[in-house]
DNA sequence: TTATTAATGTAGGTATCACTACATAAAATC
DNA sequence: GATTTTATGTAGTGATACCTACATTAATAA
């Protein structure tokens, strides 16, 4: 049994699968916040020392944005997919805030969503990656509103994001997806209730 | 000019106003969070020296509870006057709402709720007495629902609990007055619809 | 004035933080 | 097998976190 590196071009293979780090990583980022999360912890989870660590990835926010990167491909909202331009709006976005109450909710050990909690964290670095991060994903959804309430995609946009933090908070802070759902319901009823499309 | 020591009993006056520091600490913890906030933070912008400090408040923790205590009596929402027995449900949240999008922008060298944003830092004691506060003013929220529409209690009090985490982290992220308050008016359409009075 | 009690200032303790210098070991090339 | 190249293990750096021992100063009580 010996490690893929898959990624290697040429010269010395690495002696640990950073890939695989990076998963790991996102699951102590996720559960326990990037603040939280300190280098031994992550050194100790993966079994290597400090050096490994900083040969792959320069620093803890370099690590961060590598999740982030990660998270990105495989974990985030397929927005794409379910802001759909031929159902309407409204009902696309609810989807999306069920989807987000799921999503939240899913993992017990973790809680909230690994972006809006990475807005929060108190390194400047890390804080900035995970909001430019949030600000690509907000622009998307007042894009997709815009093309059909375009007077409406402000408001709206901030509300649906706004909803999405509260869910976020509330999952860390306890509520199960059932509660989060019936939240993100409830959420949507406004919005059928403003964009008859 | 000297110092009131309104509070002592006997023996020697204080040296230092422990109810103006627990004000300036309390402005501390608002615009950078508990996390972010040092004891020596605190103690320079007291001009007081750690054993001083200690002596006064017994740790960071400490200090953090009597900064809750005095939030409460000075700069928390009056549920007990905005929730009033003698209007519509739903217009009484819808003001709460709207007067958390006030607040939570008011100070724009702050930004959120002190509560709700304590309730996620990293301190297992601070984040512990901001939560009981925050349980309680849900509880209280919860109560007054119930009075009048027990089958949606639960269920509405989530969404406005959640609507207001929400409206805390944005406000922290850079929404001003204007947006909270757009946001919090579009989330009072779903209580004005489910709640007929 | 003297004795007592409380708050202060100086200085430091212990732990943990992100991060690194350096020698060693291991893998690939020749 | 010998050489080169790279990741690793050991150990430690400087900064900062919360908190405290101890001697001193200041304010009250006697």
């Amino acid at each position: 049994m010996e490690t893929t590196n898959k990624t290697r071009s040429r010269g010395r293979p690495r002696r640990f699968d950073a890939d695989a780090a990076v998963a790991t990583a996102q699951q102590l980022f996720h559960a326990r916040g990037y603040d939280a999360v300190s280098v031994a912890d992550v050194t100790d989870a993966l079994g290597i020392n400090p050096p490994s660590f900083y040969a792959a990835f320069g620093s803890k926010a370099g690590l961060y944005q590598r999740v982030l990167d990660h998270w990105t491909g495989t974990a985030a909202i397929p927005l794409a997919d379910i802001l759909r331009p031929d159902i309407p709006v409204a009902a696309a976005l609810a989807a999306m805030l069920e989807e987000a109450a799921r999503r939240y909710a899913s993992d017990p050990a973790a809680g909230g969503c690994l972006v809006l909690e990475g807005t929060r964290c108190n390194d400047a670095r890390a804080r900035d990656a995970a909001r430019a991060l949030n600000l690509g994903a907000e622009a998307f959804i007042r894009d997709y509103i815009a093309a059909r309430h375009p007077e409406a995609a402000d408001e709206v946009t901030d509300f649906v994001a706004t909803t999405m933090s509260g869910l976020s908070a509330k999952a860390r802070s306890g509520h199960d997806v059932a509660r989060l759902i019936a939240t993100a319901r409830l959420a949507g009823r406004v919005l059928t209730q403003i964009l008859p499309y």
